[in-house]
DNA sequence: AACATTACTTGTATTTTGCAAGTAATATTA
DNA sequence: TAATATTACTTGCAAAATACAAGTAATGTT
């Protein structure tokens, strides 16, 4: 959600390094807790996208808290910093501006 | 942080029906992330009170977005939805009362 | 002195995870 | 068009985490 990413190879090859049987069991599972939406990519047979329904969206406000504690009691990137400083500047306007985001990009 | 449960046996007995070796290796974590302190009960002498640092308190804010997240998509208590509808209402003021109550608890 | 609480620890079976390898469908290249 | 490459998985097995049952040590109560 907050990488752009959306395929399982963009899941797979992220900074988490999770192993691939996990990730097919992840994307299963939250597709079955209807978090996510699984669709043919548009421009490539042999890929899929995973599109984070508005449930998904909803955890925005929570997720971003956490992001604004991790930068008090955690060492994170520069770029989380300047993002946690944005956050706390004006919360509900970031809300807004990226569910509005994913909510679009969501509906392609 | 919302039912007042400070001791082993308080966990223990809980909802969540942890078993007893998890409980205790949870709570070392938890002491070892920073997250708690373990003291002695004042009053009882077999027991231990295990009190939230500064830093679990802060994570007051994302846990409170939970609970109106599960108010719009999830089955939960008549309690919990009521808090939720509060927490819509007036959030910065009940984050403000109940940091103050956490911290105030937590330096007896 | 015996029994009860409380907070654990220990042993073992079950479940979940991590790693390496393999497969099927589509896309690209020679 | 045949061979190779991508992508999204699945499968098998070892290692780690969890769940359950039972036991122990320290303090408190009768």
């Amino acid at each position: 959600m907050f990488d752009n990413k959306s395929t399982y190879g963009d899941f797979l090859r992220s900074d988490e390094n999770i192993a691939t049987n996990i990730l097919a069991d992840r994307l299963l599972m939250l597709e079955c807790a209807g978090m996510i939406v699984k669709e043919r990519h548009p421009e490539n047979g042999t890929k899929f996208l995973y599109k984070p329904t508005q449930k998904a969206i909803d955890l925005l406000p929570a997720l971003l808290e956490l992001i604004v504690w991790s930068d008090k009691h955690e060492r994170i990137s520069v770029r989380a910093r300047e993002f946690a400083r944005q956050i706390r500047k004006d919360r509900e306007s970031i809300i807004r501006q990226m569910s509005a985001y994913l909510k679009s990009i969501s509906e392609k």
